[in-house]
Order: structure tokens, then sequence, then C-alpha cells
DNA sequence: CACCCTATTGATATCGTTGTCAAAGAACAT
DNA sequence: ATGTTCTTTGACAACGATATCAATAGGGTG
């Protein structure tokens, strides 16, 4: 019934040896074997049977996506990228939800990859800032690759953005439209994303000789009702600032719910601006001012360089650093 | 280094093929050598080698999901739910994204679930929706099981939610809170749960002895935008209606979008509700009055009994409707 | 007791690949 | 011509499970 190993060698009147060179681009096999082989490849339809590939060769051909609660439309764009990724490659994903305050996380993990056999894992944050954890990883000899990491080690696989840059620029457009009084929302603490974001709005805050109100400064964890939360304290105060740059747009739409609640009027009483370009940035009213970073992207290529690490191929994919956008909406004003 | 049937079968001092008939839970074997081998298992951590399982069965472990361009927390939660229902069970998950209006659709689902041995097709809307799909499937005899099917066969595998009469009951409440001037979107016309939420609709207003104003009845496709565009076009008549149903919340925010540019109040001018409880439903202010369906339990249900039918254990785990629950909130206004 | 039947068990082939290793041929140096 | 090395190829074992089929042990029947 199907094509096998067996059919395309006889077909090419070579060994069954010579087809499995061929298919996996082994070294020493002549130009005109070659051809031969991949005519009868072709010819016949022939796909490997990827349990006989694992089976001898000790691999998965699986990698494993490690989460913690991330938002839905982040987790989404993260899976259908590193779908597309292996879509060509025989590579397939499982998905595994972890819990970063686990005290058993590493244990986990490692029998989680012994178990089965995963090939490979795609860490994303928090878990990629937990140092401790990665370097559990290396010192049993997981391979991964990591999405938005906190320190990015030359010879590690990752991917990264320019959440600084992002953010400094973003608060910087937020002083150009006029804003003096601006307030901060800070994301979840254990994301290094966090920090950087913060920083970066500190930095765009000193060098344009701006005073940091702390009243205004709140932390939050990146969800909906932190943000909320942190707007209904802000409001409280005497004095509220003009315009609040929320680390993400969850919070941001928790802090424009707090504020509508209050009478406040977005933009006219108070410009709002988010991080992510999530869903919700343009399904609120007004829209959202915010960064978008090309999830989807991010994770097919940290999906790539892992796959192509596996192939041999690991000159010709390399970690990156990925240029987010700023999406300037109606939620910000100019005073 | 790893554990295999071969050690077990040492240590229990039986044949591995009695060892293969104890964790495949083939009948004849006595409880003596059962608990013996159970026992070498536990105290070897044996686990199976799922490709050498596969490669001598001829059965892959592997279901796909099907979806067309779902909104990502609908299919975030889907995936959510098969992942746990697999979890135990060594069967495993890919993704699959089809487009329904695609030609070729039929027959690429052949070939892929061909290519990749996949074991069977967990199918959404639209494409559960679609007849000669599914009849083709049968035709190939692959096997699959629906979520939200249109019509259910009681020899076919599905999992379905009672849309019509969440969409009765809440349209009933709309009424209850005075409510005589309705609106409703319809949802995108190729999902059968577009039609059983406006017959909802439509019998609960026809039951109350109110009329329907057709200019307030407008088609939508579920997405954000067709809920804007036909807000833009009711709020341009002449007279409004006091409420507004959406057949999902994504229209709904498109809804208050364009109210609130017109400069409407929810609820104070307008109410409105709409279906699925996404995030968005809470995320906006006022949060949505909507229809929760338990997506991730009915996704892992049907992965469930899909799974229990290879397991020849069909008879415990049935095709099976859910029930949704009415999540009443502020944009809900009594008159 | 002989016979048959059923429940239990094991020896061995098999799934479709890749790994090992040896052999054959080509190319080059002496 | 001969030896040496390198390239190319194939025969066969092996991966770790399940499938086939035969063997054995009890149990019941006449």
């Amino acid at each position: 019934m199907t094509v096998t190993i067996k059919d395309v060698s006889k077909d090419a009147a070579v060994s069954i040896k010579t087809v499995s060179r061929v298919i996996n681009n082994e070294a020493n096999v002549a130009e005109t074997t070659k051809d031969k082989v991949l005519a009868s490849v072709k010819k016949l339809g022939f796909k490997p049977n990827k349990s006989a590939q694992s089976l001898r060769s000790k691999k998965s051909y699986m990698l494993a996506l490690l989460y913690d609660n991330p938002n839905k439309s982040y987790l989404a764009d993260v899976q259908s990228g590193i779908f597309n990724a292996c879509k060509s490659t025989g590579y397939n994903l499982v998905v595994q939800e972890c819990d970063y305050k686990s005290s058993e996380l590493k244990t986990d993990i490692v029998k989680f990859v012994e178990d089965f056999r995963i090939d490979g894992l795609i860490v994303t944050p928090p878990l990629s800032d937990m140092e401790d954890f990665l370097q559990n990883l290396d010192s049993h000899e997981i391979e991964y690759s990591v999405i938005a990491p906190s320190t990015m080690n030359p010879e590690s696989l990752y991917v990264s953005s320019n959440d600084y840059e992002a953010a400094y620029s973003l608060t910087s457009e937020i002083i150009k439209h006029g804003h003096k009084d601006i307030g901060f929302i800070k994301g979840h603490p254990k994301h290094s994303a966090s920090h950087l974001r913060f920083n970066g709005f500190i930095d765009a805050i000193k060098n344009n000789g701006i005073e940091i109100n702390e009243d205004w400064v709140k932390q939050g964890n990146f969800s909906f009702k932190s943000g909320f939360d942190a707007g209904v304290e802000i409001f409280h105060s005497e004095k509220i600032p003009t315009a609040i740059f929320a680390s993400n747009d969850s919070m941001a739409a928790g802090i424009m719910k707090s504020a509508q609640m209050k009478g406040l009027q977005v933009p006219h009483d108070l410009s709002l601006a988010g991080f992510d370009d999530s869903p919700i940035a343009h399904q609120i009213w007004p829209a959202l001012t915010t960064v978008k970073q090309p999830v989807e992207k991010m994770a097919a290529h940290a999906a790539k360089i892992l796959i192509a690490k596996f192939d041999g191929l690991a000159e010709q994919t390399k970690s990156k650093e990925f240029k987010s956008e700023l999406i300037v909406r109606e939620s910000l004003k100019t005073l």
C-alpha cells in the first residue's frame, strides 16, 4: 500500500542504504545516483515513515513549547509561528503548560523531555528569564531556544525584541504630544521585558528633562485586572497624569475601564498607550496607541534556529533581534 | 540507558509478549502475571517507546485539529482542552489551518492525513458544517469528531452546545429588561451556530409578541469590523433600537465602538449583548452581557470520544451536548 | 482415562528506517 | 605494476514495540 524505502531502492536499482543516504542528504553519493534516487522518490511519491526514522535514529522529531500563562492571543501567535516553521521540516510541536513558581519545575521538565523524547524546547517568558532553569537544561544537555531572554549569550539560541528602544520611542512620542505628567504601569516583575520597557520609559523621561511622579508608577502583572486596579489607585489621588503608558495592552484596557468608570474620557481627559498590539488594542474605543512586535515571526525563527541546529545547519540560521513597530492610534491626544 | 519492554520481561520473568499484553490491556492474562508485570513496570519506570509502537501497530498516536480562522481566544481554548485530554493518553496533537473556501480542501486534507498518518481529526466550525467535507472523510475511512456540527447523526462523534436555547434565553432576558426595540447581528453564514442563534432570537421575540424591525437585523461574519460596520448602518437610520444582540462578543465590541463614536452611551442609550464570553467581553467598559460556552471542556470531550473509539472504549465516552451559561453584565440596562 | 476446549504464555517474524562495516572501484603516488 | 587512499556502494543488524501462531496447562465431559 504505502511506498517504502525498499520500493524506491528497487525502482532506482540501488540499495536501500543509498536511498537513505540521499533522503538524509549525506555526503559521498555520486550525483548520478542521487538524481536517479530522487527521480524514483518523486515518481513513487515516497515519504519516509517518521516512526521508523524516529525509532532507529533515536530522534522524536518533536519540539515542545513551554509557557506559563501568557495571554491567549500571544500564545496563539507563538504557536502559529512555530507550526508554520515546522510545516516543511517534518518536525512537530507539543505544547506544555508550566508553573514557573513550582519547586519541581526543573525536574518535571527534564522528566517530560525524557519521557516524550522531545528533541528540543522553545522557552517563553517568564521561564526564559530564569537563569537557573536554563542552566538546568544545559546541564542535562537538553537543546532549547529562547524567546525574549533576559541575557543574551551569543552561543545560545534565542530571538529577542528591542523592548527598551521601543518603550523609549513610544515614551518620546507621548512627550512629543505635549505630555509631561505621565504615569507608568509596570509589567510582571519576573518578565525581563517588564524591566526593559520600564527602563526605556525612564530614560526617555529623564533625557527630556521631565520629573517622575512616583505616585503614578504602579506595579502590575500584565493582567487586565492589575491595570484596572492601578488605574483605580491613580485616579484616586489628587492630581492625575495626562497620559499613562501601560506595559501591555490588557493593562491599558484595564486603565481605560477604570477611567471610564471614573467619568474620565479617553483621550480627552487622559491619553493612553499600551504595548503588544494585541487584538484588544483596536477592539476598544478609542483604539490604543501601542507597539507591535512580530511575535509570530519571532516564534517561527526560534523554531527555525533550533531545527537548523539539529540538521547541522546552525551556520545558516542564527539568533536574532527583531524590531518592533510603533502604532499611533486615537488613545493618544496632543495637549 | 532507557528501559525497554525487554528489561521488564526479564525483571518479571515473563516473555516480552506478555508484557505487551499487559500494557495494552489485552484480555487473557492471569491476574497474578499482570500484577507481576505491573510491579516491574513501576519499579523500572518503563514507558513504551511511541515510535516503536507506532511503527509496528501502524498508528501514529497523533490527532489533528482542523480550523479555519476562528478568533484566537477560541482557538486557544480549543487547543488547551484537547491537550489536556491527550495528556495522559499518549496521544498528541498537530494543528492544521485550512481554507474552507479552497476547492482542493477535500483532497488536501486526505493527503495530509495520509502523509502524516494522522489517526483522527477534530473538526471545528465552519468545516464541521460542510456536509460534503465530512462525507469525504467518511468515504476515505478517516476517523474524526466534530465540534458543533450542523446535523447530529447519532452514530457520529460530536460535541455540541445548546446555541438555540441560549440565544432564546438571552433574548428573553433582554425582553425582561423592558426592551422591545431589539436589533440583531447575525454571525458568519457558513457557521450553523449563526442560524441557531438567530432562530433562538427570532423565536423568543415572536413568543413575546414583539415585532421585528428588519432594518435592525444585519448580516455580520463574527469579526469586530463586521460588527462595527453593522453598528454604523443601524445608527445611521432614523430610529435606533434600545438594545442589540450580536451573535458574538467581537461584533458586540464593534457595535460598542460605533455607538461610542456616534456619541451613544452604553448602556444608557443602548443596551448590548454578545455571545461566547471571550476575553474582550469583560475587558471593555461596560462589560458585555453574554453567553459562556464551556469551549475548553467541549474540545476536551471531542478529543476524548475520538481516543475512546481508538482504544475500543466507545461505549464509555459518547457524543454529548454541553450547556451554556447566561452571564449578565453592565451592558444590559433595565428600561 | 481419554478427549476436547479454553485460557494462558512464549518464540519468532515483522514494521521501515538508519548504523556498522566491509568491499569494490577510482584516483593517485611511488 | 603495485600499494595506498578516498569515494561510493551494499549486505545485514538493530531500534523497541506488536502480530502470528504454536505450545502448554487446566478444566470439563462422556
